[in-house]
DNA sequence: ACTCAAACTTGACATGGTGTAAAGTTGACA
DNA sequence: TGTCAACTTTACACCATGTCAAGTTTGAGT
């Protein structure tokens, strides 16, 4: 039953991700179509806008690469701190993966309502994962003084960008653990209150 | 002589600035000859491509609000804190005059080069405000000891980068006020030694 | 073996925006 | 009066997306 041969729209959503992720070209429909081993039009029986096959990507990698898990994951911390560093950790990991695609779709999210939504989506679910984060971190009296739990998490989801990272990573050279690292210790000098820092 | 009437080409650009930070409207290159008055073609007889108008936009834009000057203007403080303090509030107060122009220019980055030059350019131009700032802050030997100056510099620059900007301005809602000062705040939370910080 | 439907192919075409080409209009000024 | 520059009008090529319609393959059910 399950070992029955991949289904097309399953080696679509494999082909465009895998076309996203190696960035060097243009990724048409046609491209994509090619890559796939199908016909243009065969593409537009499974998807029909190219604005769909991009969100139906971003969900199949989401479900391949288990994201929601891997950001539930911090979850399980016993401090603020902990569950601080763990989400980042956590996401600073998945972004590499998703990053193609993530500049494929802000390509799109001026023209396209449809992508726009689909992007917020994505985004909102980390800025809960960095609203429970500043939350724990409050909830443990070490939250900086200066900033409301709104603002900590505002700040907090602004730095761990896509963008952020592409430029950090991608522009600035930094490896991924630099990064990760680095973001770890500026997110809680940033959010932390100083009593909290000699840690 | 300087009483003459605006030239067509000084009005094209005017007209391109003004229309793009009104960002509600689609700006094709029709849409901006009717505003200016002009013919479609006659935008092509001074400007060869979309790309073209687009970077001769930019460079319009910071001839006119003399952006160099205002980077320039935190080289006359005293100490690298003041310098920093002062290179924020000159950078993050220009942002908002070019914040459309750069959401119009990012999404031409992957297709067109010249484009890609152009904004790449200009980004240096505040790489380099970062790099003096964090050298003034080196000299002062009030640097974070974790950081290279070089790390730093690619940390304030990716902290101060327009899309972060428009995140939490536009979509967090912060006002420019309480952006500039959390800025500053954050910045130097992040790029001063410990002892550094009980200015 | 036959049939039917789903999955797919081929080829043609509409749309919308960019950019090119060519011929005509207007007005200043020499 | 002639000419030059700035502009207009009209028409068209290009390219990617998306639509349409008519055919072909395949394989599952009977």
């Amino acid at each position: 039953m399950s070992s029955e041969k991949i289904s097309t729209k399953t080696r679509i959503l494999d082909t465009t991700w895998k076309l996203l992720e190696a960035r060097d070209k243009n990724t048409r429909m046609s491209d994509i179509a090619k890559a796939v081993g199908i016909s243009r039009q065969a593409l537009y029986l499974h998807f029909p806008t190219r604005a769909a096959l991009l969100i139906a990507t971003t969900r199949h990698v989401d479900y391949v690469k288990n994201v929601d898990r891997r950001l539930e994951a911090s979850r399980a911390a016993r401090t603020g701190i902990e569950r601080l560093d763990a989400f980042i950790e956590a996401w600073g990991g998945y972004i590499p993966e998703i990053h193609g695609l993530s500049v494929a779709l802000r390509g799109m999210l001026e023209s396209d309502g449809a992508v726009r939504d689909a992007w917020n989506d994505r985004m909102q679910a980390v800025r809960h994962g960095c609203e429970a984060a500043v939350r724990a971190i409050a909830k443990d009296g070490q939250l900086n003084l200066d900033l409301s739990e709104h603002a900590a998490t505002d700040f907090l989801w602004t730095l761990l960008s896509v963008e952020n990272w592409e430029r950090l990573v991608h522009e600035c050279g930094w490896t991924q653990s630099a990064y990760q690292e680095r973001m770890q210790a500026f997110a809680k000098v940033a959010l932390l209150k100083k009593s909290a820092l000699t840690t």
